[in-house]
DNA sequence: GCCGTTTTCGGCCCGACTGTTTTCAGTCG
């Protein structure tokens, strides 16, 4: 976990620096190192210790040195000295869109103004006008961006976002002249929360796109609008950026467009030692400047000798040196899955009955699907007693019957409860095909406490899966406290798997912590949480965070037909009961 | 501040839009 603190403090010092306008590059040094610790798997303070700090990416003996700081006495120097050199409320003045360092600056040193109320005081007071290079416009668009921070510019999650998308596609290709349009930016990168929705376009008649996205009705306010490029803010307050290009265009500025903005700079730096350049137009040779490659994404890779990299891991943590040695992963795809382990009905709180939830899953090509209603002690959630879970398994058994190749698991989502007992004696479980364990109490509880209760549950010999394992609700509640390395040897030992819970507010792993309990040797899953039919196709969405984490069909135990998953359930158990973990 | 199939020094990705400018700086992605 410090290594966020760390990372926090280099993007600070990033800050800093650009508001006394030093060398961007040493900024950009500061960002990039930021980003690496923020995707780190390891341990920092054992890098520290091992003195592997510099086989970091992006960390040299410079920024060793400051992390070693940081991890003997709590704090580092050179950031305690730019904070005193800097007043506070500049960063905040950063944060409104069209301000940058250099207008901050010029906005402290001759107006004092060091907070967003005074600046918008002086906006009133039409002070701003005053100073060099302002004129009414620009006041205006301070006044503008003042406003936009103060709606508060929340980012969506991935299903609000995919949505969103939809929409606007649907809207751009009724436009003349469209041949495709595809999206591009972190919403295509499958990043779990998006800022600003990016599409792309590809059109003879640019303009035409430009039109039909600023005169749409999800179109509130158009913030820029050009000839190829345009930015709108939407009735809900999202900013759509929309960029067309020519055809022969599309697949280097679909390239470009979904970044990651490190993944491309490592790529561009690759192309110019090769004597090659990259924009959104095409890759071209510098010396003649004739075009090598432009039409298709692929071709973009190939330039450079590398195989296409998958969107999902182009953040510049390891791809390209992968794909440079040919050793990327197969990454999940959609139709490896052949179930769903974390399915809900109206028995407990899902909305539909039992056989609807069967029929619709059952259209989703799945060999099988875990029906995993509330246990007792949940009473919000109408956890199902010990009576009505036996009812249930007996319908469940009978419903299969008429269901044909496509069968039903008896299954339940079993509270942990404060102390890491299972909501439901064992004898209660031995009866279930699948087994999840949750905790919904006691968020607040202390990291070995939470870790001890999860624990507990990873070594009972009837739970197969652990789900959402840090609780956490993306914009509503923080993760509680978990000792990952603890979990993840137990899961390992034990043969226990961890969720990746789909719904879009979960998310749960994410795909660092994913990543990490990969490396660690674990299981993991991909399941819905499904309380409504139409939760069941946030399949694709857990899928995203999956391959961001470079996991592939391996390494899911819904990959598994429904025999083997059955004998990797029986396995467990039988070690379980059998003392030997 | 990092980094090395040009290099241990001198590079470091590239372009669109805006506003205020008669040629460009600032901001953004």
């Amino acid at each position: 976990m410090r290594q966020h603190e760390i990372a926090a403090l280099f993007s600070q010092i990033a800050d800093l620096l650009e508001f006394r306008g030093e060398n961007p590059f040493r900024i950009r040094a500061y960002r990039r190192a930021a980003q690496n610790l923020e995707s780190l798997t390891d341990d920092i303070e054992r890098m520290a210790a091992e003195d592997r700090l510099q086989e970091i990416p992006g960390i040299g003996q410079d920024l060793a040195a400051k992390i070693r700081e940081y991890v003997s006495t709590g704090a580092i120097q050179a950031v305690e000295r730019l904070r005193r050199e800097v007043p506070a409320g500049i960063f905040e003045l950063l944060e409104i869109p069209g301000v940058g360092p250099k207008t901050a600056k010029l906005l402290y040193e001759r107006l004092r103004i060091t907070s967003v109320p005074q600046l918008a005081k002086a906006a009133r007071a039409h002070q701003l006008c005053k100073l060099p290079g302002f004129q009414e416009k620009k006041e205006h668009n301070i006044v503008r961006g003042i406003r936009i921070i103060r709606q508060g510019r929340e980012r969506m999650h991935l299903g609000a976002a995919l949505a969103l998308s939809r929409q606007v596609i649907e809207r751009l290709r009724e436009a003349p002249g469209v041949k495709r349009v595809e999206v591009a930016g972190s919403l295509r990168r499958m990043k779990e929360t998006i800022g600003d929705l990016d599409l792309l376009a590809a059109s003879t008649q640019p303009l035409r796109v430009m039109k039909a996205l600023t005169t749409a009705p999800f179109c509130a306010q158009v913030l820029a609008s050009g000839s190829t490029k345009s930015s709108i803010m939407t009735t809900d307050g999202v900013q759509v950026d929309v960029r067309v290009v020519a055809p022969e265009s599309f697949g280097a500025a679909w390239q470009y467009f979904t970044g990651s903005k490190e993944h491309n700079v490592r790529l561009r730096e690759m192309a110019v030692r090769r004597g090659l350049k990259i924009n959104e137009y095409g890759v071209f040779r510098l010396a003649t400047g004739a075009r090598v490659a432009g039409r298709d994404e692929e071709d973009i890779y190939r330039a450079l000798e590398l195989p296409w990299i998958p969107p999902e891991i182009r953040e510049d943590t390891g791809e390209i040196e992968a794909a440079m040695q040919k050793r990327l992963p197969r990454l999940l795809e959609l139709g490896d899955i052949k179930g769903d382990f974390h399915v809900h009905t109206n028995r407990s709180d899902g909305r539909h009955p039992l056989e609807e939830v069967a029929q619709a899953c059952k259209r989703r090509g799945y060999q099988y699907a875990v029906i995993t209603d509330h246990s007792k002690s949940l009473k919000v959630a109408g956890g199902l007693t010990e009576a009505e879970l036996r009812r249930l398994i007996s319908d469940i058994r009978a419903l299969n019957g008429k269901l044909g190749r496509f069968q039903l698991l008896t299954g339940s989502e079993v509270d942990i409860l404060a102390e890491g007992r299972m909501d439901y004696p064992n004898e209660m479980l031995a009866q279930l095909d699948f087994v999840i364990g949750s905790i919904h109490s006691g968020f607040k509880q202390s990291q070995a406490t939470i870790t001890n209760r999860l624990v507990k549950a990873i070594r009972n010999p009837y739970v197969t899966m652990i789900a959402h394992p840090t609780g956490r609700l993306l914009g509503q509640r923080e993760p509680y406290e978990v000792d990952f390395e603890a979990v993840f040897q137990a899961a390992r030992e034990t043969g226990t798997a961890m969720e990746i819970n789909a719904y879009p507010k979960r998310l749960d792993l994410n795909d660092v912590a994913a990543r990490k309990a990969h490396e660690a040797g674990v299981m993991l899953a991909v399941s819905t949480d499904t309380h409504s039919l139409d939760q069941l196709t946030d399949m694709a969405i857990g899928v995203g965070v999956a391959r961001r984490a470079w996991l592939g069909p391996r390494d899911i135990l819904n990959c598994l037909s429904r025999d083997q998953l059955l004998a990797w359930v029986r396995q467990k158990r039988k070690k379980g009961t059998q003392n030997k973990f």
